[in-house]
DNA sequence: AATATATTTTAGACTAGTCTAAAAATATAT
DNA sequence: ATATATTTTTAGACTAGTCTAAAATATATT
C-alpha cells in the first residue's frame, strides 16, 4: 500500500489545510514533519506521481480525493486506537499520542471494523475529536473556543486545540474535563483572563492562551 | 530502537535456532525471510556489529543473549496480540498471524502490559505456543506430535505444528481444536493413519502428516 | 589429494528517504 | 522597476535494505 512515511505526510497536509487554510507550503510541510524543505519537495514529487496530491511547482499543494481519503482513513485509525487505549487499557488523554501514531499504520481492515464495534461505534476521540467514518466522512463539531464567550454563558467542555501532554496534564489538574460544564463568571478586562466555575462547584482563574485552546458548546 | 527488519531478522534466527539445531546457516534464513543469501550477509553483519549475534564468515550464526532478549520480546508482543485478536475482537486462529506481524513491532512498554493483563496473564497464544514473560523467560511445553502415540493412548490437544490458515482451517472443520480430548483408537500399520475419538464422541481418520502436525498431551 | 559442487561472501547497483549547499523562482521593499 | 530577502527546487551525497553476478570458501566425490 502506502509506506507510512507517506501516510504521515498526507495526515499532514490534511491537517494543514484544515488549520490553515487552502494550500499547503513546502516549508509549513517540513517544519510539521521535522525535516526539510528539500526532503519535503522530494516527497511532494512522490505523492504526485501517485495522484495523491495536486502539486505544482513553487505553488504549494492541497489532496486529491484519493489522498483525502487516504488521508482521513489514517486519522480514523488513529483516533479509534486512542478511544481503545483510554477506554480499554486504561491510558490517561496525555499518553496516548505517540503509541496511536504507530498504530495508525496497521493495515487491516477487519482489524480496525472491529476496534470500532468493540468500543461500540464512538463519534469522537478522547479528546473530542471527530472519529471519521470508514467510507471517508468527517462530521466537523460545531465548538468554539472558551475564549468567544462571554460574562455569564454556560457551556459544556467539548475538546482542546492544544493536545500537548502538559496541557493536557494542566487540565486535568484543574478539573476541566471533556463533558464538564463550564459558566464564564467574569472576564478580566486587562488581560482576558477569565473566571471560571466548572461544575457549579470549583471556581477558578485561567489565562485567556488557556481559554483559546478550550472547545466548549453553548449550553 | 531496532528496525522491524532487524526484528523480523532476530526472531527468524530464534525460531530456525529452536526447530533445526544449534547454528543457522544464510540459505537457511535467506529461505525464511523470503530473500536472498547475499541480503542476509548484509544483515548478518549489521546485527554483529550492534551485538545481537554471534556471526564468523561461513560459520553460521547464534543469537547472544542480547539479541536473544529481543527476540522473545517480538515473540511475546506477537502471541499477546494474537490472544487479544482472538479473545477480544473476534478473529479466528487462522486470520491473527499477518496482523500480528505487524503488531508485534509496536514499541510501547505500557501497551504491550496493558494488553497481558486485560487478557489476564495468559500462559499460551491461540495456537498452543507459549508466551515469553516480559523479562524474556519461556516455559517451554511438554507437548509432543499425536503421530508418536500409541493405540489406545488418550491425549489432551495443546497445540499445532504448522501454523498455516489452510491447516488450522482443516482442523477447525475437523472438530480438532484446542483442549479437545483425542484417543487413537487404532492405527493402521500401511501408512501410520489414525482412527481417532474426539471428545468420546466422533470418529474420524486423519493421515500420519496430520497427526504429525497436531500437539498433545498425555492424558 | 584433486576435482566438482554447493554455500557464502563481495562487488556494484538500485530505491526510499534523508541531508547540505547552491541555484532558481517568488515575494517584498525601496 | 530594480534590488533584496525569502521560499522552493535541484544537485549531489548518505544510510538501510534489497538485488544480480562474480569471487571465495567449504563440503562432497572420486
Ligand atoms: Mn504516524
Ligand atoms: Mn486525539
Ligand atoms: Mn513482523
Ligand atoms: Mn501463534
Amino acid at each position: 500500500m502506502h509506506s507510512f512515511t507517506e501516510e504521515n505526510y498526507l495526515k499532514a497536509i490534511y491537517k494543514l489545510i484544515e488549520q490553515e487554510g487552502d494550500v499547503v507550503t513546502t516549508n509549513a510541510l517540513a517544519e510539521r514533519m521535522s525535516t526539510k524543505a528539500a526532503s519535503v519537495t522530494d516527497m511532494l514529487k512522490k505523492l504526485s506521481d501517485k495522484k495523491l496530491i495536486n502539486y505544482q511547482k513553487y505553488q504549494g499543494v492541497t489532496l486529491t480525493t484519493k489522498g483525502e481519503k487516504v488521508a482521513l482513513n489514517i486519522i480514523r485509525k488513529h483516533r479509534l486506537w486512542e478511544m481503545f487505549l483510554v477506554e480499554k487499557l486504561d491510558f490517561k488523554w496525555d499518553e496516548v499520542h505517540d503509541v496511536a501514531e504507530q498504530l495508525e499504520h496497521i493495515n487491516s481492515d477487519k482489524l480496525i471494523e472491529q476496534i470500532d464495534k468493540f468500543l461500540n461505534f464512538p463519534k469522537v476521540d478522547p479528546h473530542g475529536d471527530p472519529i471519521p467514518t470508514a467510507n471517508g466522512k468527517l462530521i466537523s463539531s460545531k465548538s468554539q473556543v472558551l475564549s468567544k464567550f462571554k460574562k455569564n454563558d454556560v457551556s459544556i467542555m467539548t475538546g482542546v486545540v492544544d493536545h500537548s501532554a502538559a496541557f493536557l496534564q494542566f487540565l486535568d489538574k484543574s478539573g476541566l474535563v471533556l463533558g464538564n460544564e463550564i459558566k464564564i463568571k467574569d472576564i478580566v478586562e486587562f488581560d482576558r483572563s477569565l473566571q471560571i466555575i466548572v461544575n457549579k462547584k470549583d471556581t477558578l482563574f485561567i489565562s485567556n492562551d488557556v481559554a483559546k485552546n478550550i472547545l466548549v458548546i453553548k449550553k
